[in-house]
DNA sequence: GTCTATATTTGGATAGAC
DNA sequence: GTCTATCCAAATATAGAC
C-alpha cells in the first residue's frame, strides 16, 4: 500500500526536524545550552537560520522540544531498567540508570534538572513525562523501606548531590560518583532498619 | 592627622565601588545572574553605563568582585559559626551556617557553586578564599568520626543535594531544607557508629 | 569622573522573492 | 522550503568632549 504524499512530505518534514534537534544538541554540549544560538545551529544542519522557523516556530519551542526529547530518554531509561530481586535492588538499579544518564550528558542534566534559561518554562505537558516513572520509583522506595515522602527526597537528595557535585567539580571524573551506590545504600539502611515515626 | 587629598579620593571611589556592587546582586537576584546588563546597572546608581568602566575595566572584572564578596561572606560566615559542644556540633553547626546562607541568596549560591556564566572563570585567588574554613571543617568532621575523604564528600554531598533540590524545585520554601538537621545526622551517625576501611 | 555619541557584535525574528 | 535582505533590539566596549 503505497503511502500518501503528504505522508512522504511530512516524514520528511519529521526526519530534517530531528536532524535540527541532533544538531542542537551538540551545539548545547560544546558551549553550554545558553550559548546556543539559531544562526550557528542552522549553519551545522547547511542551512541559513530563518529555514530554521519552518520546524520551529521560536527558539523557546527548540528548547521545548529539547526539553521534552531528553525527558522522554529518562523516562525511558528508568522504565527500562531492569528488575532486582527485590524493592530494595530494583530501587538501586533505577537510581544508578538516573545518574548514567545524568553523567553521561551533563548538558542534557542541566537543562531537565536545573533552569539554565530564565526565559524558558517546560511545558506542563512535558514535565508529566517522568511523573509515572518517578511515582514507580517511589513504590519501590517504599517497599525497600523508605516508607516517608521526607525519607524519599533525602534519598533523591543523595543522588542529586553527588552527581552535581560530579558535574560541577569535575565533569567525565568519578570522585563523586563512585560513590552513589554506597551512599544511597546506606539512605536505605537507616530507614530501612528502624521505624519511621509520621512526625518528630 | 589629615587625610592626603589621593586618600580622601581613593575612599570615595572605594564607596561608589562598593555601591555598584551592591546594585549588581541586587540586579542579579531579580533577573538571574546572567541576565545582569551593564546599562541597567549604571542606571540603578544614577550613572550612564561607560561610566562604570572607571570602576571595573570589564564585565567579567564585575563578575570577578562579585564572586570574590560572596565567597568571603561564606568564609566569614563559616569561621563565625560558633562551636558545639563537642566536634559533632561544630559540624553540624558548620552545615548549617552554609545552607543558610546558600538558601538566604540562591544567586549568591549560584554563582559560587555552580558555572552560570560560560566566559566566567574566577580567579584562583578567589577560589582560595573558603580553603581554609572548608579544611577546618573538614577537621571537626574526623574529630566527629567522618574520617575518610570518600565520607566527607558525602556528607556534604547530602547538604548540597537538599540545598539544591530546595532551590530548584522550591525556592523560598522548606520541603528539602527542613530536612538538612537529620539528613546530615544520619550520614555522620553512619560513619561515626563503625570503623571506616580505606579501601572496599 | 561622567557624559554623549558611536563602534561593533550578536542575537532572534520577519518579509518577500524564488 | 529555502533563500537573501533586513529589521529591531540589546549587549559590551571605546573615543573624545567637558
Amino acid at each position: 500500500m503505497a503511502l500518501e504524499q503528504s505522508d512522504v512530505r511530512s516524514r520528511k518534514w519529521d526526519r530534517t526536524r530531528a536532524e535540527i534537534l541532533d544538531a542542537a544538541w551538540e551545539l548545547a554540549r560544546r558551549d553550554g545550552v545558553g550559548a546556543m544560538s539559531l544562526r550557528e545551529l542552522a549553519a551545522r544542519v547547511g542551512m541559513r537560520a530563518p529555514s530554521l522557523y519552518t520546524y520551529f516556530p521560536s527558539k523557546n519551542d527548540l528548547y521545548e522540544a529539547m526539553y521534552r526529547q531528553g525527558m522522554q530518554q529518562f523516562a525511558d531509561a528508568i522504565q527500562d531498567t531492569p528488575p532486582g530481586r527485590d524493592a530494595r535492588e530494583t530501587l538501586a538499579n533505577r537510581s544508578r540508570t538516573f545518574a548514567r544518564m545524568s553523567l553521561q550528558d551533563p548538558v542534557r542534566y542541566e537543562l531537565l534538572f536545573q533552569r539554565p534559561i530564565p526565559d524558558f518554562a517546560p511545558s506542563a505537558e512535558s514535565l508529566d513525562i517522568g511523573l509515572t516513572g518517578l511515582a514507580e520509583t517511589r513504590q519501590f522506595a517504599i517497599e525497600a523501606g523508605v516508607r516517608t515522602q521526607a525519607a524519599f527526597d533525602i534519598y533523591v537528595s543523595m543522588n542529586r548531590g553527588l552527581i552535581e557535585m560530579q558535574i560541577a567539580n569535575e565533569p567525565g571524573g568519578d570522585r563523586w560518583a563512585r560513590l552513589i551506590d554506597d551512599a544511597l545504600e546506606m539512605v536505605v539502611e537507616h530507614f530501612a532498619s528502624k521505624p519511621q515515626r509520621r512526625k518528630r
